[in-house]
DNA sequence: TCATGAATACTTGCCTGACAATTCTGCGCG
DNA sequence: CGCGCAGAATTGTCAGGCAAGTATTCATGA
């Protein structure tokens, strides 16, 4: 049967295209959670190789936007409570060191108010992935903003989950995106007036209630299984 | 032709001995900061396929252990002083979390006093890469103890970075072991006490004096070039 | 009927071999 | 001495294939 070839693959190198085409497609939620990934189907839905799909997902589980133990398929994973818990925690930690560092220096990324402005503009009738796609946006121009490639690095993958996550609750939002742009206004505020303390304070409010709604929706819906921890530590 | 299969592999699976071998190799300094290293090298000294070698390559690239843009040889870097600033401030970024998360629960990770009792141990007589890898376990088992798997797979690619520095300054040592294991005993004692601000002030002090000789060996000897960022975030 | 074990299909790990595209190197020419 | 160009070196991607491990199904026995 004709079942291949029907996703178009972006401009860039190949790998790369179908890396990115293939990273949507996850945190976008069009890839169930628990969905399994093998390396033919990707490599058939996309007409490349098995060995390029292999180097794709090997990729996205690296990232922790897929999961995979020896000889076992990759699936999509559902963070539970307390991988939430983690995750937001991480993402705390990363920007939180974020804001204190632009509010030493008093100076608000350009970036950060344009995505900011562009949240707004999508408050209102957008749909629910541009605003997603809007914070998203927000948290990465601030810590960008600091200009240290290796934490923007972390937070970038900490973001992937985060959107994969959100992705995940995508039906049930029970969020006001201009309650978040208010937040998100606190927060800039505070940087812009040179006070680390209040931004940090203030993202870690913000952050907090993210956190909670993830949770809240958690238990609310699917509680579901939550997969163990993949691999002990050495 | 026997000009091959000199490097022995370790025990576990092919693709994961080949990368642990290749890491040691480079964060040891075995292989010197500039050097290039062709997929076909690796798949000649180790006796491997190609994509096997390139795997490794590109595991090892994600990493920071080694720099490359598309079609060029990658190449282990030399971290320039900008590049030292940048890790240490990451690495304050993770550390700090750590040991005030472990000071607001006041206990001390066991495994943490295990390193740092092999890292007096290791003071006086071992060799210098002895010493090295003491002090990157205490600080891995810093941040092990609080039990975040992101936060320690973010702090464990920034320690290989730090290592991979640390290695290649390996001949012109002026550190004093005990003087940093008297430093890793405060910070200890301040988790003991359940003291996060000290804790923290501490930690940064303890970075700090390391960034510090870093950068100043690296101003007295090979000032060298400085590899401008690689790519620029969109 | 249900549980247990064996055979089969599926999937991944790794290999050989090959061709195209790109980058690097050295040589000759103006 | 600078410049461009041909050849070499290196990587990107593909095809095909075998071995090994995992999951599933089916048949057999209690």
């Amino acid at each position: 049967m004709d079942s291949q070839g029907s996703f178009p693959l972006g401009p860039s190198s190949l790998t790369e295209a179908l890396y990115e085409s293939v990273r949507k497609r996850i945190v976008n939620g069009e890839i169930a959670p628990g969905e399994k990934l093998t390396e033919v189907r990707i490599a058939s839905e996309y007409n490349v190789a098995r060995p390029t799909a292999k180097a794709c997902l090997e990729r996205l589980t690296a990232l922790g936007l897929l999961r995979r133990s020896v000889h076992k398929t990759a699936v999509v994973p559902k963070l539970g409570e307390d991988e939430i818990r983690d995750l937001y925690f991480s993402r705390e930690t990363v920007e939180r060191a974020a804001v204190a560092a632009l509010a030493r220096r008093g100076v608000v990324p350009p970036a950060a108010v344009r995505a900011q402005a562009a949240m707004k503009a999508a408050a209102t009738d957008m749909a629910f992935e541009s605003q997603v796609e809007a914070d998203i946006a927000f948290h990465s121009a601030l810590v960008a903003g600091v200009g240290s490639r290796r934490l923007s690095r972390m937070h970038e993958v900490i973001l992937g989950e985060v959107h994969l996550t959100m992705g995940q609750f995508q039906a049930h939002r029970t969020t006001h995106p201009m309650n978040v742009a208010h937040e998100h206004d606190a927060i800039l505020k505070a940087i812009e007036d040179a006070d680390p303390e209040a931004a940090q304070q203030r993202l870690t409010h913000h952050l907090d209630q993210a956190q909670d709604r993830l949770i809240g929706q958690l238990r609310r819906e699917g509680g579901a299984v939550e997969e163990p921890p993949e691999e002990a530590p050495a």
